[in-house]
DNA sequence: ACGCTCGGGACGCCCCGTTTAT
DNA sequence: ATAAACGGGGCGTCCCGAGCGT
């Protein structure tokens, strides 16, 4: 048991430090032996965990996953006030997550590598639930009748990507004054009269 | 003069070529044999050429920022209808031209990539361009009053990238009908009453 | 351990091959893989013992200062007849085993090639060892009055080297003969008159 | 006629940069281009003049054999007062050539290099001239009795070749000094009674 | 179960010495 | 005499599999 316990350890560091150096390198240019040197186990303790150089791949895109449900994992539930401000709310954590944390980081970066087939497609999942919130919101009236569904989803996918993908060169592209900006622009065309949303996006949950 | 012009092909060749791989699997996995070898020429006259990878990638990106000054080039002239429509038209042209040209996509994709040193700054060149037609389009009052010209110029920018990044892999993404989708939400809530552009793009430029 | 005695069995395999093949060669122009080939081992188990070239090479003069050490070790103890007789029998052993230790020859030849920075001075060794010998033999009253030390030290490993350099190509020159030529002609112009040196040289060590 | 004499040049040139190239990196690492940059001219004129590496490297052998005659040329002649006395000043020649000319040094280190099958042999040409000035000495009885004739060759040879070798690492070992040290220990040991012999050598001729 | 030392191939980039076509 | 192109390796490194310890 105790045996598991150090194992289970190995195995975290060693997906932390693959993450940490799969999002400052890449897929194809990290290499296992800075990723093991750097979470203190030798070459072939890597390898006991991770057959191969994908399935540890794999392994940080399933962590990056769980931490991505978190920020949008079940749909707004019944009592949620406001799906669209759910959705805001969403799009702010998303950015606060993707600033801090290197796993959830790596995660985006390795779906998007083509060097590697990704099994867990995190961009994916945000755009469906992305898509499925927009839906409530249309269902609940918060959209204004002019606007189409898929407009607001297809937007706000591709500028969250964006965010992130710019947000790897400069950090401004992930603080929250962006997200900010983004959503002032597009809220008032987006929502009903009677919807009030704020853009600014609530504050981070407690950890 | 007529050995120099063979020359000039098989230079032609080798960017095109490295374009192409580049765009596939990016700039670390491309191997210069299969660059050569695409390119129809040995790999020593690739390092005739080219002195290194490195320099090799610098000439595709080189030759990116040609074709995307034919897109965002010069700023509206002064006889320019509107530069809110330009703008639109050059969104729509630059989608259009990442579906279409390789070299224009593997330029983006490796001033992208942190495993090179980009020195021709594609999307910098991009973003200062909007930022400059936005700022037009305020001063010509096309732009509402409680807009700031920096939110604009943000979410524009942002989401060009994701329609590029997202483009990669799924081609819809950089459909016209993505981009008016794009423009149909943002017109209403940016332009002036008085200005009337349209969210459709104009037809191609003749090749 | 049992793991690490075969480890230290291709290490010298290894070291051996590289001897050979660097005598034979040079530095430059062997190759790694005509070493590891001739070693019976592959490219990757020479890596992983020596990290570079050079340090292959550097492993291979350490065993050459070793076995140098052997021949031209300490200084002729307190009790040993004559220092200059110790010098003689020296430099008898070091020709015997430049001309039948490849490790030895090959240590040599590397020192002295400029392509390489040398760590272990081999040369630089053996000439401050006879400079010692030579300076205990005029202690010891065994030089004539009228010679300058630094004459017999600077001729002595002047004509060893030579000796060296033409056995690479014809071996006779590193034959017991040759250096006995040499003292034959030497002694009678070094020793005082009381000195009784053989030219000829003892026999060698018990291998 | 003025074509040829611009040819003449560009050769002598292309030797003599080669001959710097090749003292300083030895013949495998010691690349064309280098070569050619140094001379000023272009790739291709390097393989105009010689079809081959090879064919350069014999060319600066020969240059340097050419050299080497003017140091140890011609028996001395009938007239000459004292054959050992020459063969000092020869040493003290040659001593001084290998210090100054880089094309004399160039060429023994290139007859030395295994990885070049040298067509002139620099140190045979030398080893015959010495053993014939040596005979001579004996046969004008300015050798002591007791002296063998080839052990003062194979010790000269062996010393210069000493010298030549250690001198490309230290000046200081083809300095006058050095080369007088060595006949002061030698020289009482092999001339006659009657046979006058000075260690220093005579000045230099005039170039 | 967990870990590591040791070893195996496979290329990748660069560079080099050379010939063709001009 | 040149500009252009050709193959051939060399070194380094990398990802991984055996087999012995604990």
């Amino acid at each position: 048991m105790a045996r598991q316990e150090r194992a289970v350890r190995t195995r975290e560091a060693l997906v932390r430090s693959a993450s940490e150096v799969f999002d400052r390198e890449g897929f194809t240019v990290a290499s296992l032996t800075s990723i093991s040197t750097r979470a203190g186990v030798s070459n072939g303790a890597l390898h006991f965990h991770f057959a191969s150089k994908a399935a540890l791949a794999e392994a940080v895109e399933d962590a990056a996953l769980a931490r991505l449900r978190e920020v949008a994992g079940r749909s707004p539930s019944g009592l949620s006030p406001s799906p669209l401000q759910c959705l805001v709310d969403a799009t702010h954590a998303l950015a606060r997550a993707l600033d801090a944390d290197v796993v959830l980081r790596a995660g985006f970066a390795l779906c998007a590598d083509a060097a590697h087939a990704s099994t867990a497609d995190l961009r994916g999942h945000w755009r469906d639930w992305v898509e499925q919130v927009v839906a409530q919101a249309r269902d609940r009236g918060e959209l204004r009748a002019d606007v189409d569904p898929r407009d607001v989803t297809s937007t706000v996918v591709a500028a969250m990507v964006g965010f992130e993908v710019l947000g790897a060169g400069q950090p401004h592209w992930l603080a929250p004054r962006t997200v900010t900006r983004f959503w002032r622009l597009l809220l008032p065309a987006t929502t009903s009269r009677e919807a009030r949303v704020r853009a600014e996006g609530s504050p981070a949950p407690p950890a």
